[in-house]
DNA sequence: ATAATCACCTGCTCGC
DNA sequence: TGCGAGCAGGTGATTA
């Protein structure tokens, strides 16, 4: 489910219910996600006051004086605010009550989403701290991927979804930022020029501003913090659209697998 | 260092 | 209608 603006838009939707409440109890069900959840985190946090919530890449964190509780949505999680006699639903791993006496509730079907404890004081977590620029921030340019680029034989599409390269480009916005920029994903990246990386660089900002803009992608049964579908998912060009015509040039789609992802591009427009 | 593959897990769709 | 195969928004770990 998430992309990037999909946990933009969770953390938008939270935000405001969670920021100057107090924890007053966690409550996990499900502590086998993708990693563990510590035993001790009903201790950890109980007490605690929330003043914000943050996001780097697709972890969502909520940082305390003693330490920062990290999230991570995985292939299908979500984070809802719900109220406390909201009925439990299957694969409602963790609880965290608030003094309002609501629930910022995780939900996560496929467990490949996290929430972990990283304690204050020490160096930076270790899943945060390779990490590459955020693909919003001024820094990510056409002139940086150009630079990284040089010398790689990996297709630009796996380049472009590399988190050590540039986060929060998922599956879904690699493709299209690919079919706006006129790339092949299937092309090495080291062969790409820079004026087409000018190129896709602004693309890959424009599809994540839009998204975000619109409250992430509607994909299955994805909801933001509010509960709210997106509306993106109506204006993709390519993604999913395998066999169907170019909305471009009306020649039929070209479906592939690139590093076992599906991957959508138009051999015409795209080059 | 880089590239490719595997792994984690549930649910849904497809073809027989 | 049932059943196995394959695939799904992510990404760390492992292997060459």
């Amino acid at each position: 489910m998430p992309e990037l603006p999909e946990v933009e838009t969770t953390r938008r939707g939270i935000e405001p219910h969670v920021c100057g409440q107090r924890i007053v109890r966690v409550t996990v069900r499900q502590p086998q996600l993708r990693w563990p959840v510590p035993a001790d985190l009903d201790s950890l946090l109980q007490g605690q006051l929330i003043e914000q919530v943050q996001r780097r890449a697709k972890y969502l964190l909520l940082p305390f004086t003693h330490g920062t509780l990290i999230m991570h949505l995985g292939m299908s999680g979500s984070l809802r605010i719900v109220e406390a006699q909201h009925p439990l639903a299957k694969h409602d791993h963790v609880d965290i009550e608030l003094s309002s006496g609501r629930v910022l509730r995780l939900h996560d079907p496929r467990r490949f989403g996290a929430m972990l404890w990283h304690p204050a004081g020490d160096a930076m977590h270790p899943l945060l701290a390779e990490l590459g620029p955020e693909p919003l921030d001024d820094e990510f340019d056409g002139a940086y991927l150009f630079a990284r680029s040089r010398g790689r034989s990996a297709p630009v599409k796996a380049f472009l979804m590399d988190g050590h390269i540039v986060v929060g480009v998922g599956n879904i916005y690699a493709n299209e930022a690919l079919f706006s920029a006129g790339i092949r994903p299937d092309r090495a990246a080291g062969k790409v020029s820079r004026a087409r990386f000018d190129a896709l660089a602004d693309e890959v900002k424009r599809v994540l501003a839009r998204s975000i803009e619109q409250g992430g992608t509607t994909l299955r049964d994805f909801v933001g913090g509010d509960g709210n579908p997106g509306y993106f998912k109506q204006q993709l060009l390519v993604y999913g659209r395998g066999g169907q015509p170019c909305h471009q040039c009306g020649r039929v789609l070209d479906e592939i697998r690139l590093g076992q992802r599906s991957t959508v591009f138009c051999r015409h427009c795209q080059r």
